[in-house]
This record gives structure tokens, sequence and C-alpha cells, in this order.
DNA sequence: CATATTGGTAACAACAGAGTTACCTTTCTC
DNA sequence: GAGAAAGGTAACTCTGTTGTTACCAATATG
């Protein structure tokens, strides 16, 4: 399970944020969120694929605990998509123009459409 | 479809990146991409519909754009989880404490376990 | 020691997501 | 106007995810 998969589900972001606020055992999470026991274990089996939980092992109890590492893929993720001017209306001219001539280029010389590389 | 199911799929985590670089159309997509153009079709509807893009129509061509501010909402859970410091032992060690008498009040407590809310 | 508590897993049903091919409409191009 | 190109959608299959209940093992507790 990756990250971005793990945190998709909109329980599983809840159970990450409540563990934010410190660990917690699967009865409690059960009890504070609506779903049964079983469904808290496996959300947890795979936030903890993905890296994002750790369990300490207690007697007999089980206290899961955050562990935010992974995040730092998402947030990369999504800088790497914001951190990008404002592209002004020439250079979406520009782009534009690029676009027809690369396709009419490629109608003209590529016979198949089935190119291993891009 | 929401922010965090629209990154979630690999290949629509691609497409984005490749709308990061400059508008494309569905064939060029599909062409640098190991999949059919519907499947790139329903991705752009689904990243639509999250609005991380946005299509300009040029005649019989659709060009498709990045459109970067849903991510904020992102950032911000993956901040919110991630800016929290190390947790100390001793801390551990109180939030430990809290966990174990929680439970035991509850225990004692509390005849049923399907309170309404937490 | 008997019993309750914690919690993991198996088995099952229901649903959503992702891929494909086939088909249709719209718009260029000759 | 005929044909090619672009693109959306429907129909279908497959697979993975999510939920549930039932069951089992391990550990506290009176």
């Amino acid at each position: 399970m990756d990250v971005f998969s793990a945190i998709a589900d909109p329980l599983r972001r809840e159970l990450l944020t409540r563990l934010a606020a410190g660990p917690a055992r699967v009865v409690d999470l059960a009890a504070e969120h609506p779903v049964s026991r079983p469904a808290v274990s496996r959300h947890l089996r795979m936030l903890t694929e993905a890296g994002l939980v750790v369990a300490d092992d207690v007697g007999r109890e089980r206290h899961y605990r955050l562990l935010p590492e992974p995040l730092v893929e998402v947030r990369a993720f999504a800088a790497s998509l914001e951190r990008r001017p404002p592209i002004p209306e020439s250079a979406l001219d520009a782009l534009d123009t690029e676009v027809r001539r690369t396709s009419r280029e490629r109608r003209l010389a590529a016979p198949t459409h089935t190119e291993e590389s891009a």
C-alpha cells in the first residue's frame, strides 16, 4: 500500500488525524468512529504497510502511533505541481502552437503510434 | 471525486506531472502512456471533477491544462500531521498512562459500547 | 483457574475503479 | 462533400477495497 492510496480513504485520514493527537488502541479508534473493530484493524494494517503508523505492544494491548515521515512524498508531489507560476497568455499561445506543430509532424512522419519512449 | 482519491492513482499522478509541463490533448497523453485513449479520457474527467484540470476547447481539439489549486488541501493535511515535534519519551509515557486510565474508566463506567458521540 | 478484554484473521457480500473494444458526434482537410 | 482525426461515452470484464460477522489466540483480572 503506497502513501497516496493510504490517505485516499477518508476514514484512514481521520484515523491519522486522531493518532496525531496521541497513540490509541484499536478498540478506542473503533469506538470513536462508525466502523467495526476488524475494519479499523485492517485500516491500521494498511497504514502500517504504508509506513504511516507503528504499533507498540504493551501486554495484550497494542498502542498505535503516527509516523509522519512518508508524507514528505505527498508534500513533494503536491509542491512540484503547485510551485509553478501562473502561465502568461503569451506562453499559453506558444504552447498551443507547439502542440499543433507537434501533432502535424506526428501525423506526417509517424506510421505507427506505439513508439516505446516519450 | 475528491482530490485525495484523484491523486491516488499512479497514472493520474503521471498525467498531472505531464500537464505541469504544459497543456496537452487526450491523444498526446494516450500516446505517452501505456493506456488506451478512452482510459485517459476518463482519468481526465475525474481530474476535472476534482478541479485539478481544465479543458480549453480549440476547434475539434481539447487542450487540457493543470489547475493546482485543490492540492493545497493535500498539503494542508500532510502538513498538519507532519508539523508535530518528535514526541519525547516522557510524553509517550504520560500518554500511555492516559490510555490505560481512560480504558479502565470506560470499562468501569460504560455498560454499552455504542454511545453516539466520542 | 474461569472469565473478560484485546485484537488479529478468515470468509463472505457489495461496490467502486480501471482497463478494454465498439460506436457515435464534431470538426478539420483535401 | 468524403474521409480522416479528435474525443466522449456505453457496455462489459476484472480486480481490489470496504464493510460485516464469526472465530481464534493471547493476556489480564477477580
